[in-house]
DNA sequence: ATGGTCGTCGCACGA
């Protein structure tokens, strides 16, 4: 049954509601993946989203910070959540749905902007948190498994606007993107954006800070959809909604889409 | 080389 799945980090599930259901309405994906929804999940607009068709949710919360869900059309089960580094943050929740795949939700921390854990301690916490989710994954090798969310970390040259300015920028330092492939290669997961859409430059986050994001485009690709090695062969038609970064009140980050035939 | 903008909570802090 193919099914179509889509992850972004919308920078406060409340008062983006209007623009989550635009995009329900709009594009109809049958699991919307959230982070950063920076929300206890008891305050989250979640009727409104069942009255679209996604009656079904597995979230986590907090008030103010983090925070992700998965709305769904189909019928999902709580498969759990981990709390990597210890930091006691709701950063990751699982969704195993009726034909057995399981669906990772994370939301990786940003880090901080100087980029040694020497100086600068959220640094750290997110090498320390991706080490833990390899570790976790080299436990338990993933199986009929998709991991979405927003990894706050652009691999590739060609995910950033620019490389070489960017290689002290935290996201694209050598050593996140180290630990990135190190998660990968632990799970054994592809990456199913870039399997989709191999060449050229793709982004999926603007900074608000730019003054005309578009036109500057200076974008990073952060936000990833991969697949374990056993249901790789099934996804396809990938795509990242550019166009939401232009929506009224935006987030930063646009969504990434993913069909699967399963 | 620097500052630029958001959201939350209620003044810094995180991104």
């Amino acid at each position: 049954m193919p099914f179509t799945l889509a992850t972004w980090n919308i920078n406060s599930v409340r008062l983006r509601e209007p623009i989550v259901s635009k995009l329900l309405t709009e594009e109809g994906p049958d699991i919307l993946c959230l982070q950063e929804c920076k929300s206890p999940v008891d305050l989250m607009p979640l009727e409104k989203f069942a009255e679209l068709g996604y009656g079904h949710v597995v979230a986590r919360g907090q008030k103010g910070y983090n925070g992700v869900a998965i709305l769904s059309k189909l019928p999902i089960q709580d498969a759990g959540d981990m709390d990597f580094a210890g930091l006691g943050h709701a950063r990751h929740v699982a969704g195993r749905l009726e034909n057995g795949v399981v669906i990772h939700n994370f939301y990786v921390p940003a880090g901080g902007d100087i980029p040694d854990r020497e100086k600068n301690e959220k640094f750290g916490q997110k090498l320390d948190y991706l080490s833990d989710m390899r570790d976790w994954f080299r436990g338990s090798r993933p199986e009929k498994a998709i991991l979405v969310g927003d990894l706050n970390i652009a691999p590739r040259e060609d995910d950033v606007w620019n490389h070489k300015q960017l290689l002290k920028i935290v996201s694209h330092t050598p050593v996140e993107v180290e630990h990135f492939g190190a998660v990968m290669d632990a799970g054994g997961w592809s990456d199913v954006t870039r399997a989709d859409i191999p060449q050229g430059l793709l982004y999926s986050w603007w900074s608000y800070r730019a003054k005309d994001w578009d036109a500057a485009d200076k974008g990073r690709r952060l936000d990833h959809v991969w697949a374990s090695a056993d249901i790789k062969a099934a996804a396809h038609s990938s795509r990242i909604l550019r166009g939401a970064r232009g929506w009224e009140k935006p987030s930063d980050h646009a969504p990434v889409f993913a069909t699967f035939d399963l």
